[in-house]
Order: C-alpha cells, then sequence, then structure tokens
DNA sequence: TAGATTGTTAATCGATTAACAATC
DNA sequence: TAGATTGTTAATCGATTAACAATC
C-alpha cells in the first residue's frame, strides 16, 4: 500500500464535474453516462472515466453514474462535507463582496470574522459580522478555531500578514493579493489573480495566439 | 509561413512573468538571467527560455534579459498596449469591487458603465459611474464602443445575459458568474469560478490529494 | 579571448485519448 | 441473454526538462 499523489489537472476538473453534476441533480437527473456528461461538458468521455478512476469506481458497467451518489461522492473527495471556519482580513470592496456571498455558506464555508485596519471600517457590521481591528487578529486566533483566511489587503502588506497568519497556526490561505506568498509547505494557499486573469483575456482577444512563422 | 498554436500552459504563464518582471522594475533591476529568474519564480530556467521564445529572442547570450525590455514586450504580447472599454453588468458587492478595483486602469481596462436591474441600485453613483437600468444595455451598445463585458450577474441569468451581448457585438466576456457560457467562437470568454477556486482550497486542505492504493 | 547565458534540439516525463475486456 | 457502459491498459500526444552549440 503506498499513496498515490493526484495530479493537479484532475484536481482542476473536480469542482467543474462538482458542478455540473449538481446543475442535473437539480433538474432530477437519475443516472448519466461519461458519454452523455462528457457531450454536455465538452471533454471526452475517456478523460471522465479517467478522472474518476482516480478516487474509485463510482459507475456501473452498463447504467453509468446516479447522479446523487456521484455528486456526493466528488463533494467528499473535495472536502465539502466538512465546515470550514473562515475569515476575511481586508473589508475593502473585494472583501466585503466576499463576506456577503452568502453560496459559501452552502458548501460549508462560514465567515466568522472581518478585519481591517481602516479606522473608517473598523465597527461598521458586514453581514452581520462586526469588522474588527486587525491587531487583534493574534489575540482572535488564540481562542477561535479558523481554518481559512482569505487575504483581500494590498499587495504590499499580503506577504507579511500571510507569514503572520502562518506563524499563528492558520494552515489554508485563499489569496487575492496580486502577489505570491511563499510560506512554510504545511499551509496550503489558494490564489486568485484577478489582474492575471484579465491579462489572459486581453491575450486572447488581442488575437496574439497565433504568431507567424 | 505559417501559424503556430500558443499552448494554454504558456499564456497562463505569461501574467506571471509579466507581474515579477513588474516587480524586478520596481526595483530598478536591470537586467536578469533566467536562472536568477527562475529561482525567484520557482520554475526551471528552462521552462522560461521555452516559453519566451515562443515569441521570439528577447535575451542576449551571455547577458541575459532585459527587464524593462522584456516586461515591456511581454506586456505588448498579452495586449497590454491596447486600451480596452469595459462595462460591468452587476452592480451588486463584487461588480462594485471590480468597478473600484483603480489598478485595472494601469493596465489599459477602462470601465466605461455599469448595469443592473435592480431599481435600488439603478441611479447610484460608484466610482463616478451611474448605475444605469440593464434595459438600456443594447442601445448603450450601439452608440458606444465596448470591449470588454464583466459578467456580475446570478448564474441563472448569465447564460441568457451572455447570448444577448453576443448578438449585440461584444467580443470579449470576463465571466463571474458559476455557469459555463456557450457562445459563438469568435466571441472570447475568461472565467473567474470563485466557488470553484475556494472548492481547490478544500480539497487541499482536506488532504485527500493523496490516495490509499 | 574567456565566461556566461541564450536559443534550440533532443530526451524525458506526464497527461490525454483510444481501445477493449470485464461486467452489470 | 444481448446491449450498454464502465474500469483499465496501451498508444498517442503534448509539455517539461536537459543538454549543448551558438554567440554575445
Amino acid at each position: 500500500m503506498y499513496k498515490k499523489e493526484i495530479s493537479k489537472a484532475v484536481i482542476n476538473r473536480l469542482p467543474r464535474y462538482y458542478r455540473y453534476l449538481g446543475d442535473l441533480l437539480e433538474k432530477d437527473v437519475v443516472r448519466i453516462s461519461s458519454k452523455e456528461l462528457s457531450e454536455k461538458m465538452k471533454v471526452t468521455a475517456s478523460q471522465i472515466r479517467q478522472d474518476l478512476n482516480n478516487f474509485g469506481g463510482f459507475g456501473q458497467q452498463g447504467y453509468g453514474y446516479n447522479v446523487e451518489y456521484l455528486h456526493s461522492e466528488i463533494g467528499k473527495i473535495l472536502g465539502l462535507d466538512t465546515k470550514y471556519n473562515v475569515i476575511i482580513i481586508g473589508a475593502g470592496n473585494l472583501g466585503q463582496a466576499l463576506a456577503n456571498y452568502v453560496d459559501f455558506e452552502r458548501r460549508g464555508f462560514f465567515v466568522k470574522g472581518i478585519f481591517d485596519i481602516s479606522p473608517k471600517l473598523i465597527g461598521t457590521q458586514i453581514r452581520g459580522n462586526v469588522v474588527r481591528n486587525s491587531e487583534e487578529l493574534e489575540e482572535y486566533l488564540k481562542t477561535n478555531k479558523v481554518d481559512i483566511a482569505a487575504i483581500t489587503v494590498p499587495k504590499t502588506k499580503a506577504p507579511g500578514l500571510a507569514a503572520d497568519l502562518a506563524k499563528w497556526g492558520i494552515k489554508g490561505i485563499w489569496n487575492f493579493a496580486p502577489t505570491d506568498l511563499n510560506l512554510p509547505k504545511d499551509v496550503t494557499v489558494e490564489n486568485v489573480h484577478l489582474a492575471e486573469s484579465l491579462m489572459k483575456l486581453s491575450y486572447k482577444l488581442s488575437g496574439k495566439d497565433e504568431v507567424n512563422i
């Protein structure tokens, strides 16, 4: 018995499978074959079967996959059967947008605290949460279990803040600052780089994905 | 002479090169070798040279790369030497966050209009832009050149809206709704799926990236 | 000129697709 | 049982890394 690493390409596809299966579930679809799903998702049926078989055999020959079961299993793989306590650091527009995004709760992510350094924001309410002073962070983390910290502070502040959070025991960081965070490897970072996403769009629009040769 | 497709993997890395070179530029670093850059970025020097050579020889043997020149060239490849007119559809928290994100202007993306269907939001001001009624969209697009539409409306509304935008001539869509948009292939879509990003973080935290076998 | 580092070809590695036997 | 579709192996394709000649 040994451990097999799941490739990053597979992991990146899992949430999309989960989304499509959730949509099917809402439409009361009971079963689906890899071929049908592949047509909806515009991927190959082969890839779907390969991907799923990294985690075990969820289907049945001659039948396909039970939508509800597969959805639930992928949910478990993604850790969506767990509840996560989330704090948001940086109560600017983006931080507020995240705090107000109700849908996250449905997946088990609960915003427990919002922090900022601006006196204008400290003390204000965002969806039932009072914005706290960022200076209280260390103390807060001593008495509250926090699984994920969303970082929505300016670029220059992010690396130092992330290092502090790691020191104070945070294991998951959802980083929106346009910078890379170099942290001990027991800390997991997931980046959302909006500016880079926009640049990719710009690239595709400018039509330079074909180069004369 | 034929056209060579640039692989998606390469495109995805370009904005990150651009960011690192921008940081170096701010620190007044004049030149850098692929080896030095590879150590900062935690990729192989070989990959950097391969990636850049998709677009031409930007370096010089025995010297490396001139930071300012390379930064500028990658900017051009990404289409950042162009100005883009952007509209935002959906003036909720996320739409407002995008509208307030000043940094985009620095890269050439100018928010020219914000639209919503909510009477509470129509007429309010967001960074100098009056929120317009979404019903005015078609008319607006007849008289204004718009390169990119950012979609921050609920999931159910997004596909129909995107189809309309495509019909009305929009060629670039920055999609924040948690759904795929199937549009004619002359319309470019760049997705930002926050929920999927969070699920990936959840996956990594739950430690299922190793599977017993 | 000698040293450094690119640009580029060749080798390796990993991911995707195809094929088909197993089996429901 | 016959038909359908999975699970899984083998073949293909593409991306990454290594190596080194070219050259500044």
